[in-house]
DNA sequence: CTGAAAGCGCTTACAG
DNA sequence: CTGAAAGCGCTTACAG
């Protein structure tokens, strides 16, 4: 492992001209750049990063928190993020939280301790105000979240959703939400809500299931619904995996999707489109999202007051195969 | 941005002193602890673990290689891979190359600048041997790969799906490859082969389609054998998507699977069991070769000599819906 | 058990 | 354009 003061030596030169001609050779004579240019081969030097971000007490790393990596929407937004970041030559340490508040904070430590210059939360919700003072951005939230954020309008996208449901003629819809306490979850109820006062329909409690997010809570929501006296001619999932779930109970419960019941779904990851039916969902814009993510949180390391910024990027309805109207009975 | 040194400043002891309070207490007086312990509190001090780092000449972070981390497959492992890291104190760098050889240079590149301790690279194939030298394991590669690396027998594995096949009945078995210079294509294919010949079939070229591992191949790669004179009645997948693209344009051309057509995959990422109908599949243990590659990327670092180290994992055929015996015809 | 001092590899005013 | 020197925050022989 050379170091600079062997480049120098090698190169007849001082540190310092070694050192600008790596970083400013524009302040080098031609001579002296050739020669540390020569050297650098000779001795098979490569800087020490490391010593250069100690120097500079910057890490150039950004960690992003994700409860999940295994969720495809998340990845293709840490794929956009991770892009984003290689460009502008930031390394993203992975922060898969395993939705424990535990590893969340020895994720967040790493900011503390330098070893990280920000983080990007993919959550719904931010953390404690302890941390408030570091950078921050949060992505794929809520309204209300404190600090930078990105995301798309849930309430409103979800009310959307329930009026194309309730423009194709239904009017008993259920909805699949994820834990109840959940941010997202409590915004796409609130909009599940308008969208049936919109249209004039009464909410009743019995059609809310509950899942956690999973494939395998949605297909357990789905059962939940074959309980009730009157199977909902609609069902609204608050994303698109408990939506899968719930289409594979109900065609499992021999019945057919959409023509006795419509699903809806929300994301669009790539396995809505190649499902069968085609999932009919509400698509997130999960590249935009990490691109500004990633932007915004580089503006807050550079020093910019962004506290108040908050971005709300468009959702667009993916009209597919698991909606129609309801049967008519 | 408090250091060492106002810490000993406040508690009225030496630098020293205060650094071995951190990382070697036992080293401590009772009494010295107690104040290096309160002036910590005092001033607010965070260490700053980018100067450790420089200090150690380790970074304690490594970069992970992976050609698409939207891929389940690969996300789950990366998943194991980050658990055991964050276990051992070690951070890990997201390095999606999306299959260019410029990304992935400038990621290994980190490990070069010392901003990263090693690589784990989740593909087939490794690097050209000029980076031989730095600590690396392949995971989820072939046979042949140099260094350590942590894999299953793909050819096996094939072979046993093939006979798994052949078993139930099937002599004209299609396969759809990865992108036909694919290590793990060449090696699945020879497997396929094999299975071939174990039962006696003869190899047929036109049984072949190559896709790229994507649904969207997997759906074209079934448009091809709509192509043939004679379909074949089992489809033999090289991964699962493939296989879900290839049932669901198998089923838009209006046949049944596995009625009609058999479909097999490989991998059994979570959506393998929702699909409909439940792809049968050859299993991966996702989880303990991510663990065994952070365990043994690890080894090499501290220095051990492991580049014989080949670590072939077993892989476990799952049964699901989507295969039975060819029709009666 | 404790402290003074050197040093990790780099960058950057400061003089020249 | 160039070099000597200080310093980033920490750790660790070396003496005591």
């Amino acid at each position: 492992m050379s170091n600079i003061r062997e480049v120098a030596l090698t190169a007849g030169v001082s540190v310092a001209t070694v050192s600008r001609a790596l970083t400013n050779p524009e302040k080098v004579s031609e001579e002296s750049l050739k020669k540390v240019h020569d050297a650098i081969k000779a001795v098979g030097y490569t800087p020490n990063l490391l010593a250069r971000n100690f120097r500079a007490a910057k890490s150039f790393a950004i960690v992003v928190l994700v409860p999940d990596i295994t969720n495809p929407f998340f990845s293709q937004v840490i794929q956009a993020i991770e892009d984003r970041a290689q460009q502008k030559g930031y390394a993203v340490l992975l922060g898969d939280t395993r939705e424990t508040s535990k590893r969340e904070q020895e994720y967040v430590n790493r900011v503390e301790t330098r070893l990280a210059d920000g983080v990007i939360q993919l959550r719904p919700q931010s953390m404690s105000s302890s941390t408030q003072k570091i950078p921050w951005v949060n992505a794929c939230g809520c309204e209300g979240t404190p600090g930078p954020s990105i995301r798309v309008d849930n309430i409103a996208a979800t009310k959307a959703m329930v009026g194309y449901l309730t423009s194709l003629g239904h009017r008993r819809i259920g909805v699949i939400s994820g834990l109840k306490d959940n941010p997202h979850s409590i915004d796409r109820l609130q909009g599940y809500k308008s969208g049936l006062t919109a249209a004039g329909i009464a909410f009743e409690k019995e059609l809310v299931a509950e899942g956690d997010f999973t494939m395998w809570s949605g297909q357990n929501a789905a059962k939940q619904f074959f309980r009730l006296k009157q199977m909902p001619t609609a069902i609204c999932s608050m994303n698109d995996e408990m939506a899968l779930g719930a289409t594979q109970a109900l065609k499992a419960g021999g019945l057919r999707v959409p023509e006795d019941v419509s699903v809806t779904g929300f994301d669009d990851i790539p396995y809505a489109k190649y499902w069968e039916p085609g999932l009919t969902t509400m698509a997130q814009p999960a590249e935009e999202i990490g691109k500004l993510a990633m932007d915004t949180l580089l503006r807050v390391i550079e020093g910019e007051e962004l506290s108040n910024l908050e971005l709300v990027l468009p959702t667009e309805i993916v009209i597919r195969q698991s909606t129609c109207a309801p049967p008519a009975n």
